[in-house]
DNA sequence: GTGTAGCCCAGGG
DNA sequence: CCCTGGGCTACAC
């Protein structure tokens, strides 16, 4: 069932996840800075709501089947790439720019638009020579790669 | 370690 | 159109 207000979903972890639904799709996802109040209605908001909550406690929880939006045709191509990349794995920009004809430079552009970090995983790209940057900021991403517990890198 | 030249897309003038 | 500036990289010192 959906609802043609928007919802809001508030995960708590060590920042406030927000995302904002409609229509069956996520539109936007952040990490807060104050307080946002929450607005749940469909059963996709709460489905959602609880696979987030397993997801910042730690498990292996998959994203893959949620609509979100993508805001060019380019970025698609490569956030389509991102998300398959599995919970715990990260792969280095480059190897996304080869996978999609492009060079990594334009990879972190299109990355840098994701309106839906986590729910699409640009925090699984790092950096050949460290971490990389993240939109959320870097200590978000470093606690999300240690979250997945698989970035064996210099944090 | 630091400098720098390519990379290619998006946004703004 | 032509800039400019990035969530980058490879290579040269």
């Amino acid at each position: 069932m959906q609802t043609r207000t928007s919802e809001t979903i508030v995960v708590e972890w060590n920042w406030d996840f927000v995302a904002r639904l409609k229509d069956g799709m996520v539109l936007k996802a952040c990490f807060a800075r104050e307080c946002v109040e929450e607005s749940i209605e469909s059963e996709f908001a709460e489905n959602l709501k609880r696979r987030l909550e397993r997801y910042f406690k730690g498990r292996a929880v998959d994203f893959t089947d949620v609509n979100v939006l993508y805001p060019t045709p380019f970025s698609e191509r490569v956030l389509r790439v991102v998300r398959s990349i599995p919970f715990g794995l990260v792969e280095s920009y480059s190897s996304i720019a080869e996978k999609v004809g492009t060079s990594p430079r334009a990879v972190g552009v299109a990355l840098r638009s994701n309106l839906v970090p986590v729910i699409v995983p640009c925090h699984r790209v790092v950096s050949k020579a460290g971490i990389g940057g993240y939109s959320q900021g870097e200590s978000i991403k470093k606690a999300l790669l240690e979250l997945e517990s698989k970035f064996h890198g210099k944090l």
